[in-house]
DNA sequence: CTACAACTGTTGTATATACAAATGTAGGTA
DNA sequence: TACCTACATTTGTATATACAACAGTTGTAG
């Protein structure tokens, strides 16, 4: 269905603008989904996010800034996810030995045993909300974000 | 700039799941450029949408519902995004005379000037943002997230 | 070796998002 | 009429987002 039927915009709106609110809507609809599946779990997309993060980085810790570099989004407050993340002893935070600046923020066991349970729930959804697409028109989505990606910096 | 370089993610996820990651990544920036854009007249882009909608109505009153359904974002809380724009006194509301549990919300001259004055500063960000894409790959664009949402209900 | 600027993370404040419970109103039915 | 259910909005609580101010640490320029 057309996102101007959907939202009850006037037919004519530039094409450009069609595009902005298409990406919006649609991110709304799949964040949504992606929500649902971790609700049962109490974690956030983005702790669920900040997991997978440290459990990639294998046995060496990362900085906070490390984290924040590789979040999918960017927020101003990497400190207080990680602080909710630690009351659930997902994860553990030590200053580094040789920056004190620095924090070596760690996967626990408990956050590895609750990720791969996890895991399986979010890339079976991610699937089934891909599958409308063909692999050619999935590449070409791809593409085409990368594209607007380019002036959106 | 592929997303798996960008966030340093494993070289081959799945399909899908980079799909996923590449919409969440897209829409974190553009809303961010969108964001940087109203922050100067001190508007979220919800309260904007919530502005635009009203304008659409033209004389017609909006109830919270109508407005709640035409959000590219739903929300939860329109109730409390109405409030603060009364409070900047861009939108008023009285209680609906037929039916007392409905709101009837609309937007005030002051409204309508200063939307007047923000929609050139969005409409031209968009087109710029826009503007890496093509005629035909925008239209692919919009073609592809309609349908990425046939799943996603 | 001191002073300063840059770096890294924390804290504060405001708004937005998500969801559930509560409040008050309307309409239908016994 | 009294009651019950559905409806429309509000309120409460927790988390996330955005951004600015703050604080401690480090490296380096003079």
């Amino acid at each position: 269905m057309r996102i101007e039927d959907i939202l009850k915009l006037s037919s004519d709106i530039p094409l450009s603008k069609s595009v902005i609110v298409n990406l919006l809507y649609t991110y709304g609809l799949i964040n949504g989904e992606l929500n649902k599946v971790l609700k049962p779990y109490d974690v956030s997309i983005q702790q669920f996010n900040v997991l997978r993060i440290l459990r990639g980085r294998g046995d060496k810790p990362a900085s906070l800034s490390t984290v924040q570099d590789r979040m999918i989004n960017k927020m101003s407050n990497t400190t207080r996810l990680v602080d909710k993340l630690i009351t659930k002893q997902l994860v553990k935070k030590e200053t580094n030995k040789t920056n004190k600046r620095k924090i070596d923020i760690s996967i626990t066991a408990g956050g590895l045993n609750f990720l791969k349970e996890i895991d399986v729930m979010i890339d079976s959804k991610e699937v089934e909300m891909v599958n409308s697409l063909t692999h050619e028109e999935a590449t070409e989505l791809i593409r085409l974000l990368g594209k607007l990606r380019l002036i959106a910096n």
